[in-house]
RNA sequence: GCCCUCGUAGCUCAGGGGAUAGAGCAUUGGUUUCCGGUACCAAAGGUCGAAGGUUCGAAUCCUUUCGAGGGCACCA
């Protein structure tokens, strides 16, 4: 029989329960290059799972799929083992041993945080915690673009608020502009009116982008996202790392002049045009700082660097990917860039459409006002990043069911309940554990749902999806909440204390864990009351 | 004109080639002497934008097409 790899065996939990605990189509599968009809390759393999302990029974079904149930003490065994594993119940090794370096929101100083960054830093820094989760030694890194022409437009429109001139054409507008002006002028502590416009703009720079970098951090803070590193693109023009990179890239072939202007032949590598690096005024264009960085984190030994931008920037991907290969390393690989779709804000089922001109950005601090943190930070992570978002801050607002993030804290808090009243009712987890007793159809469900963490977790990882693991997190709430309705941890009236209470004390534990885990993992409290 | 992402229930969104396409909300009806009813159960709601193709099997992969959003600088 010709050979097949374990990778190509699926196995699945069916959505359909009469169809067992779990189900593979292997027999299908095979039905071509074994030659055989599927259903005689899935009557071959049944005999022999049948055999391995744990395994009750086995079907074949259809045009040859094979269903697979347990017997409960195998199964049941599980609600131990995860309490037993407490927090790191979910953690694998897929990313052992491997350095990832995860850079997001990178907003530029010039302004407050808007959605676009506000959901890369919920998603960013959910991906973190399942990387790290599934073995991964995973740095947070926001890139802060200090250099170049938009600090200038910035430092500009602060003197002009500052001194009630109109915006600059290229400026920025909005109310933070003002306050920002009115805090470097204190923050400077002397008379600026002495100075000469040119000196005057460089303090406004120097002592805004400090100010307008703390508030981005703070408001960062404040939403539960901190990074490992803060790293500034002037950095690299000082320590003339830019022109370390131009040259490696010169010796590698890659570069010719043109026009008077340095450019790097990323056409070379799929890109659609060549693109200028050194421009013809002798100033670096913006991508040669994104050169000399790409670089420096290769160097820091990063084999993998994931870039998340927003979709009004997923113009970058050629050039950035045609660099990476410029440098010999491998797009898709050494280098993965991540586009996040717009996310829209609904009032009263009108879109707020932000407006620079106008001030009217809408803000991750708009967001955290209107429906706290947790609530935003779930709702930001439980769709794909792909997806174009609508969020209706009307019903995020309400502390209901209309809002999942409640639907999964509630059942961790009310496992907490349970366990709280199962203390004092005198039923004890360590008095017993007897896992057959969870014979239940609802125990069955809830236990087959736990034990899918680890592996929801990986593929998370492995998918860059955190989305994932908050749409496990609704399935296990949900889980719960029936058995809750059917299966009782604690006696009623008179009735004893029995092995069974005890059990099912260790079920509700672990799924309590499971839940606490998750919510760590989408960067979501787990509170024990509501 | 070219490129990217998306199109699934009235709404917001899940569904990494498998069995009868799911969840929450909204609608209708039901459930509680007792562990948190912020819960549970049920009904109704779908030509998975459209058309071809690959496959034993397609919402999923390929091509074309329509629609939405975004992008196509010696700006950053």
């Amino acid at each position: 029989m010709p050979v097949f790899t374990a990778s190509e065996i699926s196995l699945e939990r069916p959505k359909n329960s009469e169809h067992g605990d779990w189900a593979t189509s292997v027999a299908l599968k095979l039905s071509k290059p074994w030659r055989m009809p599927p259903r005689a390759i899935a009557e071959l393999l049944s005999t022999f799972l049948e055999a391995i302990p744990g395994i009750s029974c086995v079907d074949v079904a259809g045009p040859g799929f094979i269903n697979i149930r347990l017997n409960p003490s195998a199964s049941g065994g599980l609600a131990k083992t995860i309490v037993d594993l407490s927090n790191s119940y979910g953690q694998g090794s897929v990313y052992r041993g491997v350095k990832l370096n995860l850079e997001f929101v990178s907003a530029n100083p010039t302004g407050p945080i808007h959605m676009g960054g506000t959901r890369w830093a919920a998603v960013g820094d959910s991906l973190a915690r399942i990387l790290k989760a599934a073995g991964g030694e995973v740095t947070r890194e926001y890139y802060f673009n200090d250099h170049g022409a938009q600090i200038d437009r910035f430092s500009r429109s602060l003197i002009a608020a500052h001194l009630g001139e109109p915006t600059p054409e290229d400026g920025y507008g909005g109310a933070y502009i003002h306050d920002i002006a009115a805090r470097v002028v204190s923050a400077y502590g002397h008379d600026l009116s002495v100075l000469p416009r040119e000196e005057m703009q460089e303090v406004f720079r120097s002592i805004g982008v400090e100010l307008m970098f703390g508030e981005i951090k703070a408001s960062l803070h404040e939403f539960g996202v901190d990074f490992d590193v803060y790293f500034h693109e002037d950095s690299l023009h000082e320590s003339r790392a830019v022109d370390r990179a131009v040259e490696r890239l010169r010796e590698l072939g890659h570069i010719f002049e043109q026009d008077g202007a340095i450019w790097l032949r990323t056409t070379d590598f799929g890109d659609d045009k060549d693109r200028v690096i050194i421009k013809s005024d002798g100033q670096a264009a913006y991508i040669a700082g994104d050169l000399a960085y790409y670089l420096d984190k290769r160097e820091r030994g990063f084999d993998r660097n994931i870039v998340m931008l927003g979709a009004d920037h997923h113009g970058y991907v050629g050039r950035m990917m045609a660099m990476c290969a410029a440098f010999g390393d491998e797009p898709g690989v050494n280098l993965e860039i991540m586009i996040g779709q717009m996310v829209n804000l609904v009032r009263e089922g009108q879109p707020m459409r932000m407006s620079k001109r106008a001030g009217t950005i809408v803000t991750l601090e708009d967001l955290v006002e209107a429906v706290g943190v947790d609530a935003g930070r779930y709702a930001l992570v439980r769709s794909s990043s792909d997806s174009q978002l609508d969020i209706d801050l009307d019903v995020l607002g309400k502390q209901t069911n209309d809002n999942p993030v409640f639907y999964v804290q509630y059942a961790h808090a009310r496992t907490c309940a349970v366990a709280r009243n199962a203390m004092t009712a005198g039923v004890r987890r360590e008095d017993a554990f007897v896992p057959e007793l969870l014979a239940e159809e609802s125990e069955s469900q809830l236990l087959g749902v736990l034990q899918e963490f680890p592996r929801i977790v990986a593929q998370a990882a492995e998918l860059r999806e955190p989305h994932r693991v908050a749409r496990y997190l609704e399935e296990v709430a949900g889980y719960y909440h029936r058995w809750y309705g059917k299966c009782r941890v604690i006696p009623q009236g008179e009735e004893p204390v029995t092995d069974l209470h005890r059990t099912r004390l260790w079920l509700n534990d672990a799924t309590g864990q499971v839940l606490r885990n998750g919510l760590y993992l989408v960067g979501v409290s787990a509170p024990e009351r509501m």
